[in-house]
DNA sequence: AAAATTTAGCAACAGCGTTGCGTAATAGAG
DNA sequence: CTCTATTACGCAACGCTGTTGCTAAATTTT
């Protein structure tokens, strides 16, 4: 937890990641249009983008000639100019992106993993897995950490892995720790979902509001993004969206709990029935837009990406008709633009986002 | 939305917020205190104190004498330095609460409102009671304003109630602009439910993780502390928790939907079986839980108050049981220590915690 | 009474955004 | 071509934040 006081390198930090989203959402962006989106005076936008410039993280793109006047000078991010990896690692497999600073997939590459893998064996997967990734030297030097998002439980403030469902050798694993010794570069270790999450709101910046991502795999989880910034939970374990109670009457599940989603979903998934299955998941999405009331519903995982427009057409549906909401109570459905790399790329950009984001303060 | 850019004077706000905070909590403070649970320096903290100091704030409250040394300073909150009025509009009736800046509740009174009432009505009955509970002329001009807690669905960024359940004046009422008019305070308007656990947030202070406030009267609503600051959601209309689904093939709720959390509490709770309602309520709160990893679990409401042993039992029976949660996943269930004064006093809170809370920022 | 220890504050400083004002670059009018 | 209006941009001084270096005050121990 990289927690820092709140004196003037705050402010620094704050001001210089809300130019830094800019550029990430709009490519190219000149004075005028920070100071209105900030809110800050021209002159102090002016520091900015020139501390930002020296670090080599924005340029110079031509001028704008508007008509009479001074032509302003437009600037866009520099997209090599930092980079970060992103691994997701599954059950069995482990899929690597490389994200550039502007938030693009500049590789990706998936790679299997032994079943019921080792620490030892994801260690050595991933060593191999980055050097073919960067095969470029040059992106080496400009590597900002590696960001791995991976199924829970786990401990996301300590980089503890805590019990992978389904992985024998994972009970508190200090992932974060061996890895960084292992690799030689800065980890963040997250869950999944939480990774996935991030991407979508990454590569949206400042107008995205509340969201959650449901990822439909194995199982069913929830990665969510609340007040700016992703929602881990008091013990960084929120997301077991899948096993909340849909039908008091129902299976029983692995959990012990009977009726939960990703159960009653399973079954109908089984029986062939797609629609019936997209249609639980779509219950579930309306309990969470009642209770959380969100901006933006992004749909992912594998399971999801064989049948994307069944399981689109059913939350939308249900979004529109059951929520019974006003005209003014909006939230849009879509499905990850970032398909298959979603984790990977999101659990990248959640290390950008520590160097280029918005820095961390104390609560209260 | 009072949005402020992010210069020094968020600096000073932010730093006073954690003090007033601690002096909330903690009844007595002195430097050191501060100092360690801020990270700042002491010649910091000693500038912070006097400003709050001369703004009478706070105050010298006697010495500590360690041993070897010169006594430390004890400071304490001045109580009686500002005011709030909290209001809790439900259907029937209108609560308020006069709550001081450590968070007490000095007074507090019900008074019935008519069948059906009207916001002229509502406006009334405010002048009636806010003259009632501020009878010592002396509170008038420390009050600081008043806070409005109500049933949505409601607009708290523009201060509208958009459509309350079930009241049939209230379609896109002004209600904050016009209550300020005619009472000539600084009025916030929120949901009930999030005025509710804000109430719980702000008496806990820093060491308050990440929470819900379970409402149970003639609806079942949540509301929702996250990230240090209470969660309202994309159109500010969180919390409709009573109208999550679980159960697939239960009864028909008046929202259109089959198997609402609410209606099957409900049906329970018509047949006099008590203990099955708040069983039901148990599921919808592991619900949450699994989805959100909460710290705590507030119970409040009208209808829980008349059997709040067997609520808690049943909830903290199937946190312990169903959550199948490891021994470092804690979450505490408790009964709102408010009572019938939460939403009320919560509501009174929320606009203290406007002028002595974490100043608000832009987002990204 | 002297020394040790802890607390508190004064003064100078660095760094943030702000303010005041001067300078550069362009289009259009005369 | 020249002048003017207009727009963009930066230098310099400033106010305010927390920080650093050092001094003074108050108490207990020796």
């Amino acid at each position: 937890m990289t927690r820092i006081t709140a004196d003037v390198t705050f402010l620094r930090g704050y001001n210089q990641a809300r130019v830094m989203a800019l550029g990430r959402t709009a490519r190219t962006f000149e004075r005028s249009t920070v100071v209105e989106a900030t809110g800050l005076t021209p002159q102090a936008v002016s520091k900015v983008i020139a501390r930002l410039t020296g670090d080599g993280l924005i340029r110079p793109a031509g001028l704008r000639r508007t008509g009479i006047g001074k032509p302003a000078v437009v600037y866009e991010l520099v997209p090599d100019s930092r980079y970060a990896i992103g691994a997701h690692v599954a059950r069995r497999t482990l899929r690597l992106a490389l994200v550039d600073l502007a938030g693009a997939v500049r590789h990706s590459a998936v790679r299997p993993l032994p079943g019921d893998f080792t620490p030892e064996q994801l260690l050595d997967a991933l060593t191999a897995g980055i050097g073919a990734i960067t095969g470029d030297s040059d992106v080496r030097g400009r590597l900002t950490g590696l960001g791995i998002g991976m199924i829970g439980p786990l401990d996301h403030a300590n980089g503890l892995v805590r019990d992978a469902h389904g992985l024998r050798h994972w009970h508190d694993v200090p992932l974060r720790e061996i890895a960084e010794k292992h690799l030689g570069l800065p980890v963040h270790l997250d869950k999944d979902v939480t990774a996935g999450i991030t991407a979508e709101a990454w590569r949206h910046g400042a107008t995205f509001g509340d969201a959650a991502l449901i990822m439909i795999e194995s199982g069913i989880g929830g990665g969510f993004w609340l007040g700016g910034t992703a929602h881990r939970g008091a013990h960084t374990n929120a997301g077991e969206f899948g096993h909340t109670v849909v039908d008091l009457n129902g299976p029983r599940c692995v959990c012990g709990r009977h009726g939960c989603l990703e159960i009653v979903h399973h079954h109908a998934a089984e029986a062939g029935d797609i629609t019936q299955a997209a249609r639980v998941v779509a219950v579930g999405v309306v309990n969470l837009l009642q209770t959380l009331d969100l901006a933006h519903v992004v749909l992912a995982g594998a399971d999801l990406l064989r049948h994307p427009q069944t399981y689109l057409t059913a939350v939308t549906e249900a979004v529109r008709a059951d929520a019974r909401r006003a005209d003014w109570l909006t939230t849009t459905v879509t499905v990850s633009s970032l398909g298959a790399d979603a984790i990977a790329a999101g659990a990248a950009m959640q290390v950008l986002d520590r160097h280029y984001g918005v820095p961390e303060l104390a609560p209260i």
